[in-house]
DNA sequence: TTGCTCCTCACGTCACGTGAGGTGGC
DNA sequence: TTGCTCCTCACGTCACGTGAGGTGGC
């Protein structure tokens, strides 16, 4: 019989481990003075303590070995739990790879720029959403192309749901989709509404989900949006991505000032190498 | 202006992560009613949400993107706690793909046996240690060859001790090294002694520290502790391992009654890949 | 008597999730 | 008046590390 110093050294673990494990009920010492409340472990339970190691070092919480100790589970359980354990440990090592990987562009980016830029991309998903919206066609896709259509077709927007008086259900929005044939942008103003939101001269129709997209902030004018769409599509770049869908603004805060104005800018992506979506 | 809930919508967090931000001093609100306690975001604060977000999403603690956001570190510190962030992820990811093998391996000697064996292998580093020891030669490996040499060695060790009035400073251990010539073993019976201890007939010696053994319990007889060695064998093979160095025995019980004996082997190794020893 | 080993609480860790219990404006 | 949003505690998480404060045998 060990005290519990001894059988801890020669079980390369700590005293307080020992404790920790019997008050959880996963290694009960052999013995327990009565008296002095002190443990004795025998020799024999060095195999016992190994086997706890050896499970704690394929991942395992202290709980589940517990189980896997005392319910002496079948060979299929087992194994089943090993298999999951596989496929946790291999979505780990994906999503810190991911991680990893991150980092490498982040340092890349400060090499190219000596700064931390002031804007952050953040990939998010998109949820569905029933819109009002009015589209019209803008000759390209440069801010003094694209604000000309864009600003009156928002204004008209915003009057025609205040006369139907729908309510709507989140901040006024603007998304393009660029023509097959030419170098014209199909540009849309939209607005989420109720299911049931009826008007005259508003289309009602449903923006996708989806998945992964890239989103920044930008700050200020649209007439400064250039510089903050070429950070998010560096960005996607250097982070394995490719865009993949319509080109979304979000305006979070728009008012007489334009210096104030606050867009979220949203670009579908997909991982360089997953198939066409 | 948004209240928190819709602050919290906008930037895709729950309400709790923007009282906890705020209780740490990492997320401010613009504007706190004295007299309700409600929060009040602007738009623009949604910018410094995402920076947050994607530090976080980097692996950083809260409180180092605290320092990063409030001190306005220079490039060349941004720069050195990337590539440290970049070295632990690498090393995390190494970590979760050695347990991921360990696992697979775990799984593949399950499909062999069909059952959990009794014992289990751990990898542990042995200390240096200064022993007092007695040698002899022994025909070969088996059990019938190695025991009729260590079991006459251990006992003349342990008299020779007791006269030389020694206080061992752990449990008698045996280590074995072939010889390069022929199928002979060098057989060591050793026991831990302090670095001032002398006695005559006892040669003293240095057992040299080992990074890395595979360790596993043996209980009972040791005529049967081929079986042990068999399986510490095939964990090391199947773990992208190699031996490399000397086999140990530690003696952690023993006594008239062989069956209750307990035995620790020991097996340093190193990574299939690594250089030589 | 002095060290040594052992004991039992109990707090801290990290970034929140999840109630409990209560309050102000439409 | 009823929902809705918001508020402040406060516990729980996971596997221990680290004191604090105290006790039994050589």
């Amino acid at each position: 019989m060990f005290g519990i110093g001894d059988f801890a050294r020669h079980g390369r673990v700590s005293v307080r481990m020992l404790r920790h494990y019997d008050a959880i009920g996963l290694l009960t010492p052999a013995l327990v003075d009565p008296a002095s409340g002190y443990r004795h472990y025998r020799a024999a339970q060095l195999g016992e303590l190994n086997r706890i190691l050896a499970l704690r070092d394929l991942g395992f919480g202290l709980e589940q070995i517990g189980t896997l100790l005392r319910e002496r589970v079948e060979v299929a359980e087992l194994r089943g739990m090993l298999r999951l354990r596989r496929s946790e440990l291999a979505a780990a090592v994906a999503a810190d790879a991911a991680r990893l990987s991150r980092v490498d562009a982040r340092l890349r980016i400060l090499e190219q720029e000596d700064a931390m830029s002031g804007q952050d991309v953040v990939v998010a998903a998109l949820p569905a959403a029933h819109v009002a919206e009015l589209s019209a066609v803008a000759a390209g896709f440069a801010p003094e192309e694209i604000g000309p259509v864009i600003r009156p077709l928002c204004g008209r927007l915003g009057r025609l749901l205040a006369e139907s008086r729908i309510q709507p259900g989140g901040p006024m929005l603007a998304y393009y989709e660029p023509s097959a044939e030419d170098d014209t942008v199909l540009v849309h103003a939209a607005i989420p509404v109720p299911a049931a939101a009826a008007g005259d001269g508003l289309a009602f129709t449903e923006l996708p989900a989806v998945a992964q997209a890239a989103v920044l902030v930008h700050h200020g004018s649209m007439d400064g949006v250039l510089a903050s769409v070429d950070t998010m599509a560096r960005w996607i770049d250097g982070n394995g991505y490719r865009m993949a869908g319509a080109f979304r603004e979000l305006y979070l805060q728009v008012g007489e000032d334009e210096s104030e104005w606050v867009t979220e800018l949203q670009q579908p992506i997909i991982p360089v190498g997953a198939g066409r979506q």
